[in-house]
DNA sequence: CCCTAGTGTGTGCCCGTTCACACATTCGTC
DNA sequence: GACGAATGTGTGAACGGGCACACACTAGGG
C-alpha cells in the first residue's frame, strides 16, 4: 500500500490551474524516477475540495489514475494491460495500483483508438415471428452470444423483417459498428449478403451460403447425409411406401433434405410421395400429410422436413385413424422440443444448435483476428436420435 | 457537388510530414471565410499516393471530411448533426456533403466525447437451458431489441448462469458498458439487483421487483387478477372441484397466481387441491397432475400455472382416461404455442410478451434520458383467451 | 454613434486509450 | 572501454466527435 492513501484526486481541474503552462518541469529527460522513491510532489493538495457534498461523483478511474497511484507512466499500464516488457515489480504495483482504484478500462477510448467495435451482428433474415417459431434461431442464438461473451465481444442482433431494415442495417454493417457478422437464414441474393462482400467484413453464414458468396465461410450439418439415414433406417424396418413432406425448398437446408430423401430412396424414389410446403411449420405438417394420403393412402412410411412438420403430420395421421409407428413411420428433423412433446416422442435428426452458434462466432472472431480460415465449411455432427416415432 | 471531386484524401500522414509545427497559418483570427467563396489550398495533392494497391483502404469519412468538402468547419457540421444555429444553405451544403463523401458517425468516438455507451444490458438470470425452454423470454427479448434499434441503442443480452457470469456481469454493469439494463426473472436477494441499486444503473424489472430494490421501476401484468379472472370462470361454468397446479412460487409470478386463485375460490380453496411443483415445465406439469388426482379423483377443473405445465397435465388426464373439456376443464396460463398445439387447444391467460419488452425498453430509454418515471409499475393487459380445454 | 441582442460560425481543448518513438539501463562481447 | 542487443520506461500525438467560448455580422433602439 505504498501509494496515496490520500482521498482527493480532483479531475475537471478548471481552465485557470491548466492556464500553467505544460508541466515542464525539472528533469525533461526521462530520467526514470525509480518508482521506489516515494515520488513527492503529488499535487494532491489542489484547490477546489468543495461542492464535493452533492452526488457521489461517479467518475471512473482511468490510466492516468493508475500510473499516478502506481507511480509509473501511461504506457508502462498500457503494457502490463495490453503486453509488453514490464519488469516484475513495476507490474506488481500496476495491478495492486487497478485493484486499488478499482479500474475498469473505457471500452469507447479504447475501441477508438484501435479502430474496431468488439461487437458482432447477429443477422437473422427473417420475419420476427418465424424467429420465434424456430426454436433452432433461438438456441444458435444463445450459443453465439455465450462464446462471443468469453471473447469480451458484444452480440447484437439485428433482424431484417422489411425493406425498411434493410436499408437500417446496411448503414450499420458499413459504418462499423460491428467488427463482423453472423448471419443465418440468408436466401440467394439477399441484397445484404452482398453488401458484406462488397466491404469485406468478417463474416460466417450458418447454414450454406447462398450462391453468390463462395467465399464466406459457413457452418452447418449435413442435411443431405442425414436425411439419407434417417431415411435409410426407415427402408431397413420394411417401410414399403416411403414419402416425404419436404418444406422451405428456397432454403437450402429444406433443398438438401429433399436430395438425402431422393438419394436415400434411389430407385425406389417417387416423386408422388414428396408434398412440398413453402415453411417448416405444424400447419404445413397438417397439410402436407393429407395431401400425401390422399395420393397414397397406403403409405407407411413418412419423412418429415422438421419436427414441427411431422407433428402436423402426426396429428393428421392419428385422426385419419393411423396407429405410429405401427401403421405408419413417422421421422422429423431437429430434435427440438416437438419431438419430446409428441405423442409417440418422434425419432429425429439432432441438430447441435448451440455448438453451431458457438462454432460461427468462433469463426467469425478468427477471421477478425486475421486468421484465414483454412476450411471453407465446418459441418457439425448431426446423428440420428430413434426414439418411438419410427 | 461542387466539392473536391478527387479521389485521393490520404489520412495517416507520416511523421515527416506532421514534423511541420501546427498550423499557424495566416489568419488566426476567425475572419470566417465565407463558404460561398471557393476555399482555395484544400492540399488536396499532398505526397504519398503510392501503396494504394493493397486494399481498398477503407478510411471512413468524418466530420473534418464532410467540413471539407461543403467548405465549414467541424463546429458547424456538429451542429447540424446534434441541433443549433445553422443557416439554410450551411445546412443544405453540409447535407449535400454527407451523402456524398458517405458520411457515418463513428460511435466510439461520440461515446467516448458524451461519456455514454449507447448499450443497454438484457440480464436474464436464468440458467441457459431455461431461457429456451419458456417462450416468453425470448419474445420478450425480440420486443426490448426491436424498441431500443429503434431509439439507436444496441441491446446486449447478459445470461446469468453460474457465479462467475455474475461477477462477469458485474464487472460489466459498473463498468459502463451500458447505460441501462433490463432485468428479467430476478429473484430475491439477487447481488446483481443489488448492485444495480447500488451503482444507480437506470433499469427496469420485468415482474415483479424483487423486495429490496422498491425504487426501481417495473413492467408487467396482473398475475393476481388475470388468475382469479381464469379461475373465476372456471367455477361459473360449473365445476365443483377446483385444483391447481402451482409452479415456481419462488417467483413472482408463481407466488402471484396462486394467491389470485385462491382469491377466486374465496371460502371454496381447499390447500389439499395445490399440487406445488418447482418450474414451468412440461415433466413437472405431469407430475403435479398424477399429485392432484392421486389426492383427489374427482377433481374436475385444473388451473396451471403455465402453458406447459398445462401440456403435461393434459397428457397426464388424458393416460388417466379423463377427457377434456368434458370430464376435466384446464387452463393454462401464457398463451404460448403450446396452448395452439395441444389437443384441445387451452383455454389461457395471454401474455403480451413483445409489448412487455418494448414498453421495459422504453422505459430503461426514458430513464436514460432522464425522465424520472411517474409511475413506478406498468401492468400490461393480459385477457383470458377461451379456447376448447374449458 | 454606440450598445445590445440575436444569429451564425470557427477554434481549441477534452474524452481515455493506444501506438510509435525516443531514450535509459544493464549485460555480454570483441 | 566502446558497442550493440535486450529490456524497460516516459512522452507526444493521434483516434473522431462534442462542447464552450470567442468572435463576426446584422438589426434595432436609445
Amino acid at each position: 500500500m505504498w501509494a496515496v492513501t490520500g482521498p482527493e484526486k480532483p479531475r475537471r481541474t478548471t481552465a485557470q490551474d491548466v492556464a500553467a503552462p505544460k508541466r515542464t518541469s525539472g528533469a525533461t529527460a526521462p530520467a526514470p524516477p525509480r518508482r521506489t522513491a516515494p515520488e513527492p510532489a503529488r499535487r494532491t493538495a489542489a484547490p477546489e475540495p468543495a461542492l464535493r457534498a452533492s452526488a457521489p461523483r461517479k467518475t471512473r478511474a482511468t490510466v492516468h489514475d493508475v500510473a499516478a497511484a502506481a507511480g509509473v507512466s501511461r504506457g508502462t499500464v498500457n503494457r502490463v494491460l495490453n503486453g509488453g516488457y514490464v519488469s516484475t515489480d513495476a507490474r506488481a504495483a500496476i495491478e495492486a495500483a487497478i485493484a486499488q482504484v478499482g479500474y475498469v478500462p473505457n471500452r469507447a477510448a479504447s475501441n477508438l483508438a484501435r479502430q474496431r467495435s468488439q461487437a458482432v451482428g447477429f443477422l437473422a433474415l427473417e420475419p420476427h415471428s418465424l424467429l420465434l417459431e424456430d426454436p433452432n434461431i433461438g438456441a444458435i442464438m444463445l450459443g453465439a452470444n455465450a462464446a462471443l461473451s468469453l471473447a469480451d465481444h458484444q452480440m447484437v442482433s439485428l433482424v431484417i423483417d422489411s425493406d425498411r431494415d434493410t436499408q437500417r442495417v446496411g448503414r450499420y454493417l458499413s459504418g462499423g459498428f460491428v467488427d463482423g457478422a453472423i448471419i443465418v437464414s440468408a436466401r440467394s441474393h439477399d441484397p445484404i449478403t452482398r453488401l458484406i462482400a462488397e466491404i469485406g467484413l468478417p463474416a460466417t453464414f450458418v447454414g450454406h451460403p447462398p450462391d453468390l458468396a463462395r467465399t464466406i465461410p459457413f457452418v452447418g450439418i449435413d442435411n443431405v447425409g442425414s436425411a439419407r439415414a434417417i431415411t435409410g433406417r426407415l427402408m431397413q424396418t420394411g417401410r414399403q411406401r416411403i414419402g416425404m413432406i419436404a418444406a422451405a425448398l428456397d432454403r437450402d437446408s429444406g433443398a438438401d433434405r429433399l436430395t438425402g430423401f431422393k438419394e436415400a430412396l434411389g430407385d425406389r424414389f417417387d416423386p408422388q410421395l414428396v408434398a412440398d410446403v413453402p415453411l417448416y411449420d405444424y400447419a404445413y405438417g397438417v397439410k402436407g400429410m393429407r395431401a400425401l394420403l390422399d395420393r397414397e393412402p397406403e403409405i407407411d412410411g413418412v419423412f418429415a422436413a422438421s419436427d414441427a412438420v411431422a407433428a402436423g403430420a402426426l396429428e393428421t395421421l392419428r385422426e385419419a385413424g393411423r396407429r405410429v409407428p405401427e401403421d405408419v413411420g413417422l421421422v422429423g428433423f431437429d430434435d427440438s422440443s416437438w419431438a419430446l412433446r409428441a405423442q409417440p416422442q418422434l425419432s429425429t435428426v439432432h441438430q447441435p444448435a448451440r455448438e453451431i452458434g458457438r462454432t460461427a462466432a468462433e469463426s467469425v472472431l478468427q477471421q477478425i483476428g486475421g486468421v484465414e480460415p483454412v476450411e471453407l465449411s465446418v459441418l457439425l455432427d448431426s446423428p440420428v436420435v430413434w426414439r418411438h416415432s419410427a
